[in-house]
DNA sequence: AATGAATGAGTCTTCATTCAT
DNA sequence: AATGAATGAAGACTCATTCAT
């Protein structure tokens, strides 16, 4: 990718954070990625484009972040903690500050066939596990969507809180939240 | 509260579900509401005070809303079951389409002392239900925000999925869902 | 017609002719108006609406300037004079400075029913000045366009090339050029 | 001229007619031109001069066509059809889509010495013929340019009627055109 | 209390022009 | 000679806010 393209969708993402999807005008992305106004325009079609394509280069960047330490070798239940930890810290570290915000609800054009299909691909490795659980009969037999919003996604969402300072959390507290949510999944 | 008033709460509502944030004009409010511009601004200060009361009007509807058909002889499971349905169904037929949604957190003022008090008061049926659950060793010994997310917040995420389109539940995994969370809070 | 609607359009039409369609923008107009930007769009939807309303009202104006003077007494070469002249008088001192300088070409949505009826109503007392001479056999028999190309409308060639300085005429050169122009449509 | 000078001006002048003078912008030529933006100016200083440049082409494409089966032989009337009808093919068929429609008018640096010259280069046969005409006392008086625009120029304009969609013309009313310009300079 | 016309700073986007390659 | 990425000023248009009525 062009340095200057990059830059741009660096520039983007940060104020995209501070700033929230409104109140985040051209130039201000312009300004932060120390390009002129109009060459945003050789790279995207327009905000709406600049977007998408943020979108997505997050959505990659997630991809590979989520599945970081995760081989084939490890217990179901060492995959989980990893992946559920390395989703806590990439939200608590802010290196994907858009990751369940609900930035990206009011672009049109979305839920379109091309993102579903990235999203597969972002949890493949995710899939892989709870397929795994359910056929050793370890985890409850439900959709996989539904598994994840029970388990691994409550990561996120205690990190959100933690982030916008309504919640403290303790290492011992964190283990006994993976614990937890280990418990919504598997069978007793 | 003025019957004007309450008409633009409930037309900036409509409008930030359906626009967002961004694309939502105080001329535009006037219309839905079939008041003149001008008059919104006796009732708020700005763009700004419109969305923070706003907020409050919400939380202080979902207050009510969480806690309907809830009564202090019914068992542990009875509440949380009704809370969790009482939550799941008024984000699926967009009683409140902006839980959940991220709308406010840009919001300059925010997370000051009187909206951490509201959310108490909102919340007092729930943190009373995690009270006793811990106090007779039903629930694990977390705060009561961890045990929230874990638990009955999911109720919401799972409803996101659903409206989003990227999620069909039947009846029976509905269940199974409030079943699984339940098994995340409870000790075993 | 609102004050500050009319005065738009007259700076519209000084500026036109000054500037031309392009390097006419919406912040030249304001402030020849002496109003602010936004004003222009509570009464026209944008810049082509605005060049649209300005064409209909110089047909107007141009309706009512051309049968100055006219009345159904006078002989037809009295009606041709007096109409030929007063073309060439508003040509000359820039009362319709749009006239026959093709500005209005490339505006979209053009030629539609409602303009053809407008000139409809324009050329009217023209019209029926054609067709008495052609009922009377003084004119040739052919359709009012062709005839009003071939005689009235020269009237406006003639000044074009005055105003931009390719041409000096005299009175009697005038004169002369009438008398000629109304050699072409009368039978000989 | 250079095979990508000539391009660019074709591109020009295409795309002149079709958009307009606003609505035209380097880029377009240049991709129109399968020129790059730069190479433009490598030919004209600016987006001025290459209106400029177009003009004098366009006027030299004119001069060459309005005279095409031209000569001395010919009788004054047989030259006069003959140029009547080279102007109305051109103008019908598009060869000069900009001629008589003030798309050069606001060019700044305009009606200058040279412009006047190339004009009269341009109309040097149509002038041979008025002269003619005058000197043996069949055409009326007059200066040339009066006569042209009487006789000769409203070829043009009832080419830009029927262009316009607003005149159809059937071959015998073309001609009864044409004999009766030819009224109006004519003695009588 | 209520109106809605008016404002003008700010938004997204285009485009004539330059310049390193 | 030719390229085309980069620039940034300027354009059309919007919208939060005010104020005379």
């Amino acid at each position: 990718m062009t340095d200057k393209k990059e830059r741009i969708l660096v520039a983007t993402e940060k104020l995209l954070a501070t700033h929230g999807f409104h109140g985040l005008s051209m130039q201000m992305v312009a300004k932060e990625a120390q390009v002129a106004t109009g060459t945003i325009y050789r790279y995207f079609n327009d905000k709406n484009d600049l977007l998408h394509q943020l979108h997505e280069h997050i959505l990659g960047y997630i991809a590979k972040r989520i599945s970081r330490n995760i081989n084939d070798s490890m217990s179901l239940k060492q995959r989980y903690r990893t992946m559920w930890l390395n989703l806590w810290h990439m939200s608590v570290n802010g290196e994907a500050p858009l990751i369940n915000q609900g930035q990206f609800q009011h672009l049109p054009r979305d839920n379109s066939y091309e993102k579903k299909a990235l999203k597969k691909q972002l949890f493949s490795c995710v899939n892989q596990m709870f397929d795994e659980g359910k056929a050793c009969l370890l985890f409850k037999p439900l959709k996989n969507e539904i598994l994840s919003t029970l388990s691994l996604e409550t990561s996120c969402y205690l990190a959100r809180q933690k982030i916008n300072g309504g919640l403290e959390i303790t290492d011992s507290e964190l283990n006994a939240a993976i614990e937890a949510s280990w418990d919504a999944i598997i069978q007793h």
